[in-house]
DNA sequence: GATGAATGAGTTTTCATTCAT
DNA sequence: GATGAATGAAAACTCATTCAT
């Protein structure tokens, strides 16, 4: 065999594999929001592919490291986006509205549909996800600035907004149609004023 | 046998029969927050207590329904407690200070050391949850009065403020030893002015 | 207390214990012919009663006992009928004409309506049913007297004998409603001039 | 992996399967005349197969699919059979002959041995078994043609018959040989001219 | 690397039976 | 003798993972 025609040959399978890999984390995704991580079962995973159950395991080590990927994907792509925002916003609003916005069309792309199952993680259960908490703490930490006292709980801080988002992304993820775009601008308002003040305007 | 004897007995039994549900319950409570809701089996749950493997299934369909009413007895425990401070509280402040810091004193009470493993149920997962969700809601709206815009979005609202109480109670449980009270503060001065209002104090 | 008062209260005790055995004899016949033998539990028997679970240790030692009890019964009940029939009977016909007629009336009486749980028990799974075949193939040895060869195996004819009231009346109770007149006749004329002459006629 | 070798592979595999599933129906099959159906359980079965308990449940999902199974089974085994004698016989007597005895020779090949346990499954419990009840209804009527009255009730002639071979053949398995062409000879005369003319003859 | 049946440890669940009252 | 909750052995069943092909 030539090493030309090896050589396409290896793109060839490099392309399976990736597609095999996407094909897995996409049914995982899928069947994990519809049964939750506990019910789900790899059978039922390998079951939306059409691939055969051993081949799963060419992939990944077990459930638990697929779980873990899946997260690790999703901080993964929130990740960039959210160093992007950095980049780009200029003060806190801006910032909250370009990463709150791009989360909540995710949820709805990802989610849209099967409200009821956003796997409600725990906040840092794998480093991509502790990442995503760092690396929203750090952005908040740098746009306030100097608007932040020294011994303001920064932690804290980013866990209550974090929490925001999610609370209100869940919720709206039950509503038919979901509304992202409202959704996000009551989470800004909230984040950025408070209850009292999101609540004296519509 | 004597009516009186009878009845005496009927309640030594029912009164066992208490008891045993409440070592069950406990024992859940702690299997889960060891383990996790998924991790945990029935068996060890069972194995926490000093009854036999079927005695569970007398009080217990599934452990689903042991976790539903986990779910339900927390949610009734919280619910009275909001509507004495609804009662109480003169306005949103002192409402939100007794609120969380009765919340996060019982998430100390019940969590403390395990943090790691506080369940993060869906929102509504239960009735009882769902009541708590309501009565939430409706003493936010009842306590704003006037000072709320007529089309202000208080499903959106409420599911904001129960996230942050939720994910800085989360936050709260991971620190040694863990502050209820300053994890409070901070909580409700979040909520009443926003993340910069909260940020420029400590 | 007084010996009259002993004694009445005595007979009063007797007459519970008679009727509580009854109560679960009869449930125990419905739930046997609703469930099949194994699939009834002892708890299914006892749920029909308002007995405790426990007061049916104090009737039979076990779910078995109670089976042999309850096939026991039946034989008891069908001997004595076949006892009279044989003193009664003049010939065959009228020997048959009674014994199958009461035999079908009694499957209805029994069964009908659960014609699908006519428990299929082994034809001498029990000393009462033993006897049973026995009584039935003495009384065909009796009444056919020198007409029968003394090589003939009476097991057999008996065993065919019984296999077609067992399997028509089934039959029967197949039917709605079910007709043991016509069941029977059509039995027992099978039975003395076998199929061809049967069918011959209606 | 060539298509040729797959195919190869794919037969070993068919083949695989096909001799699991037969084990696991023969230890099912002697299980059952051993134990009784109730008695017996799943483990039993798997316990005399080499399989591991789990492989049961690839290819039966229950003991009482197997049991169907089982049943089923039996009855595909007999229905060619019954056809090929309907086509053979010249006279009832010849069909019967033929039928009877080989029921009888089957009975002894599968429960010779455990005569006991001959399970005594409902007449109809599945479509095999009701499609050999109507094959038997079926021939029976052929074979009687214009000697049959208009008004004959088949359905219950049929039963009388089934039943006598049934309970004939029980008898049979209890005896130490058991002499299935003796048996069969008796049964086919009950059938054909009564109990009173076979009791007359050996 | 793909396949898919086999594995068997582990889990849930049932239920006949016991026993303190 | 009645009660009914507790017992725990035994059964059914699941499913992540392995492995021969």
């Amino acid at each position: 065999m030539s090493a030309v025609i090896e050589t396409a040959e290896a793109g060839r399978r490099a392309q399976t594999k990736a597609r095999n890999r996407e094909a897995i984390l996409a049914a995982a995704r899928r069947v994990f929001a519809e049964l939750g991580y506990e019910a789900a079962s790899v059978r039922d995973i390998i079951r939306r592919t059409n691939l055969a159950s051993g081949t799963f395991y060419n992939y990944f080590r077990s459930k638990e490291e697929i779980a873990r990927a899946l997260a690790a994907d999703a901080a993964e792509r929130l990740r960039p986006l959210l160093r992007a925002e950095r980049e780009r916003a200029a003060d806190l609003e801006g910032w909250l509205d370009g990463v709150i916005g791009a989360y909540f069309r995710y949820l709805v792309e990802d989610y849209g549909g099967h409200a009821a199952a956003l796997p409600h993680v725990r906040i840092d259960a794998t480093p991509a996800q502790r990442a995503v908490f760092e690396e929203v703490r750090e952005s908040l930490t740098r746009i306030l600035g100097d608007r932040l006292a020294p011994q303001a709980d920064m932690a804290y801080l980013t866990a209550g907004a974090i929490g925001i988002a999610r609370y209100v992304g869940e919720q709206m993820l039950r509503r038919t149609p979901p509304d992202p775009d409202g959704a996000a601008r009551i989470a800004v308002r909230l984040i950025l004023h408070g209850l009292p003040a999101a609540a004296r305007t519509a």
